[in-house]
DNA sequence: CAGTGGTCTAGACCACATC
DNA sequence: ATGTGGTCTAGACCACTGA
């Protein structure tokens, strides 16, 4: 195809323009066909993709990939900070722009959205997972995971408590193409947060969740997980939560009691 | 002061810098305070805020502003940007930048986050107010507008319908300095947007809204509206609705019919 | 047609991290 | 001391809008 010493990025993929490239002509996306910054933006998205820097890695400066891409700092940087704002990648002045990881110090339980009452966060306060097996699924998780009505998949079933009450249950489910052998990997596992497992496990980020919020009343053994009468009525969310590749990666069941606690949006 | 033709914005609130500054040498906010761009930023919001420009109205276009504040065309640029992604303007390329408004063509229903079970939209199916008067606040719609408990606010009460059915029920608490006379001017208007009318009437843009969701069991009246048994499950909303400058404006609580509706939340 | 915002470049200086 | 991201400038060309 073509000869440069370095195999930079930009001959791989075709980014960049017939005209100004260096010593070689560049094979181009046309001309504006989308933004530069925007096919960027979704190549560096693949890449992160693909594993090439794995989360809590560092990405090369802006500097080196405006030099790969064979563009300018500016561009690179504002896809770059596009990615930011979606939550993929963090920046940090004087060290450089790390894959975004469930990991303790960033983004600490970013899609809690449960407070108590009080305003205090619930966080940190899971319980050993009650259950960790294989299950048929009912035709509503199906639906969540794009599954056919029962095919077996892993689900986890925790308690998080406020002040050593029972405040809320999750019936997490994953999908099992995505998480194989979930049940066994999450029944040996100590408790703690599902998406840094299924970082570190799975290599799977979840990056975006759409939830769905009813009232109803509590089921028997619902009612008994929160120490509730059956039928009182407690708030039910259904999270749909999708991977960085948009895949549908877990659906999760959660009651909770809302004497105690509540769910909290803001928006703007 | 100083002596110069067309006094320009950079002189009345000094943002800029010492150095380089053209015929004359306009006030600096120190270099670096604060980033220039947020400087900016801040002081155009101030501007909309005091009805500079009111909803729906134009900005001037980046180059013009640029020169007012003795700026680069980018710098500009990025103040406008952050207040677009704010929501707080938006822009049209060959057009020009816009106050947001509530009005009918951009962001419709911009914070109502109820859909239909099949998911389908609710919006335009509010029904006639069924009281706009004058009442004395509970302790808690009290401390939503943080008010004295007892003092009079102007209450407004709708219904929203789905498929002809009562699914919403909203309580809707103005805050009497902010929209001083609303039970009379909402007796009197047509049902339709609350936040277009806060804006038309007494220019005020709500900007961010806080939602607190819990279950319960609907109370008699509750019940009546929306045609189920005392103390069905019911999903209750606690809306705080925040003005352009951070004032509470509104207190609403919205209950409704979990069977037909529910309230969907997106975050990355 | 002139004016708008959207993209892109190529430079500059800064505060901050790390070594 | 070096390299990082953050800010800022001053130009350029483009597509789109409206008169």
């Amino acid at each position: 195809m073509k000869s440069k010493v370095s195999q930079s990025v930009a001959d791989q993929i075709e980014i960049g323009r017939t005209s100004k490239a260096k010593g070689h002509s560049v094979q181009l996306q046309r001309p504006t066909a989308q933004p530069l910054y925007l096919q960027v933006k979704d190549h560096l998205i693949r890449r992160v993709l693909a594993g090439e820097w794995g989360p809590g890695e560092c990405l090369p400066s802006e500097m080196k990939l405006a030099d790969e891409y064979e563009l300018s700092q500016g561009t690179v940087r504002k896809a770059i900070e596009e990615m930011a704002v979606e939550g993929l990648v963090s920046r940090h002045p004087g060290r450089g722009t790390f894959v975004t990881s469930h990991r303790g110090e960033y983004q600490p339980a970013r899609f809690l959205r449960f407070y108590a009452n009080n305003g205090e966060r619930i966080s940190g306060s899971e319980s050993p997972y009650i259950k960790s097996h294989r299950v048929k699924v009912d035709a509503r998780a199906a639906a969540g995971l794009q599954l056919k009505p029962g095919s077996d998949v892993a689900e986890i079933v925790r308690v998080r408590h406020f002040n050593d009450l029972p405040v809320l249950v999750e019936s997490i489910m994953l999908h099992p193409d995505l998480c194989p052998e979930a049940e066994r990997v999450f029944a040996q596992r100590e408790p703690g947060s599902i998406y840094l497992a299924l970082e570190q496990i799975y290599n799977i980020l979840v990056v975006r969740v759409d939830e769905r919020l009813r009232a109803r009343g509590a089921s028997k053994y619902e009612a008994k997980l929160l120490g509730l009468r059956p039928n009182s009525p407690i708030l039910e969310v259904e999270r749909h939560g999708y991977s960085l590749g948009g895949q549908r990666v877990e659906w999760r069941l959660s009651v909770c009691n809302s004497d105690v606690i509540h769910y909290q949006n803001q928006s703007s």
